[in-house]
DNA sequence: CGCGTTTGACCTGCGC
DNA sequence: GCGCAGGTCAAACGCG
């Protein structure tokens, strides 16, 4: 349900593909690429539905695509405005419920580090971590530990990218700080945050376990930064696929200093030559969008398992 | 040695 | 209130 504060939030009125198309960026097979919103009903491992859709779709159909993909605040039944702590009143999705309860653009000391720290020894080896991290930290964290409000939600938004390959490299760096497993799936989630300092941007990649050829990469956050382009000689071929002038448009909507945008637009470009060259070289069989869009149609529950 | 990954424990919200 | 599942932490580890 949208309220007028969502008509004010200009963010709700950026459109993030304006002045994209076809052509745009030749690198870019957008027909390879689903986006879903964060306000979909159900995340794409569990059930693809209309709420995900081809990349040129999207293209084509602004309207209903840059409402979605804006919606920062969950659900879009739930009440935009400030943080209300009657997110329970909302249907969350599975994906809905992330908890964002890090905000290091703003906050850089975690909740927990502003904790006083544990006092293991440094040599503490796994036995006694174990033991000695149940007790001591279970009293710091359940002391100190202050109400967290909860976080206003950051943007998010995930691709399907049709990929034998894991990480899709996307010109950022990002550090691993989690693996889980999920839920009805064999494969892990992986979650990751931008290690540019101060950069709270977060990402996690899993792979459909209904098409395992389809990667999941959800980001969350926009980054304060642009791409750093250390291709750190290698591997670039990840990014097979990947939007990456749409990520930096994306991530950098109210860049309207040119010098910037023409700096960070030929790093996307350099990016994508690579990333073309190796594609080219591996010829990495994506697939085109018949294949997606059969990958969410059969996923709508018309096909039998 | 610095940086990134692994992995088990812990935290938190939600549904029953 | 309890259990489950998702998300995060942080020590240990590996690699260049």
């Amino acid at each position: 349900m949208s309220s007028s504060n969502e008509k004010n939030d200009p963010l709700y009125n950026y459109d993030p593909f304006q002045g994209f198309d076809s052509s745009t960026f030749p690198f870019f097979d957008y027909n390879n690429l689903l986006v879903y919103s964060q306000a979909a009903p159900t995340p794409p491992f569990q059930g693809l539905d209309s709420s995900y859709m081809n990349f040129t779709d999207c293209l084509h159909d602004q309207n209903s695509f840059s409402r979605p993909f804006f919606d920062m605040s969950g659900s879009s039944s739930d009440v935009v405005g400030p943080v209300h702590d009657n997110a329970s009143n909302s249907k969350q999705t599975v994906d809905d419920s992330v908890r964002i309860n890090i905000d290091d653009t703003e906050n850089p000391s975690t909740p927990n580090s502003s904790v006083s720290s544990p006092s293991n020894g440094g040599t503490a080896v796994e036995d006694s971590r174990k033991t000695n991290k149940g007790s001591e930290q279970e009293k710091s964290k359940k002391v100190n530990k202050p109400k967290k409000e909860r976080q206003q939600r950051k943007p998010r938004f995930a691709f399907l990218t049709k990929t034998e390959i894991d990480v899709l490299e996307d010109g950022y760096r990002w550090r691993k700080y989690g693996q889980k497993a999920v839920k009805n799936s064999p494969y892990p989630r992986s979650y990751y945050r931008c290690t540019t300092q101060k950069c709270g941007v977060k990402k996690r990649v899993e792979r459909s376990f209904q098409d395992p050829s389809v990667v999941i990469t959800t980001y969350e956050g926009c980054h304060n930064h642009h791409i750093p382009i250390t291709l750190r000689g290698n591997n670039i071929t990840s990014s097979a696929g990947f939007p990456h002038e749409f990520l930096a448009h994306y991530f950098f909507p109210s860049t309207s200093n040119h010098q910037e945008e023409n700096s960070m637009q030929h790093q996307s470009v350099a990016l994508h030559q690579h990333q073309h060259q190796h594609q080219q070289q591996q010829e990495l069989q994506v697939s085109d969008y018949g294949l997606l869009h059969n990958l969410v149609s059969s996923s709508t529950g018309k096909q039998a398992p």
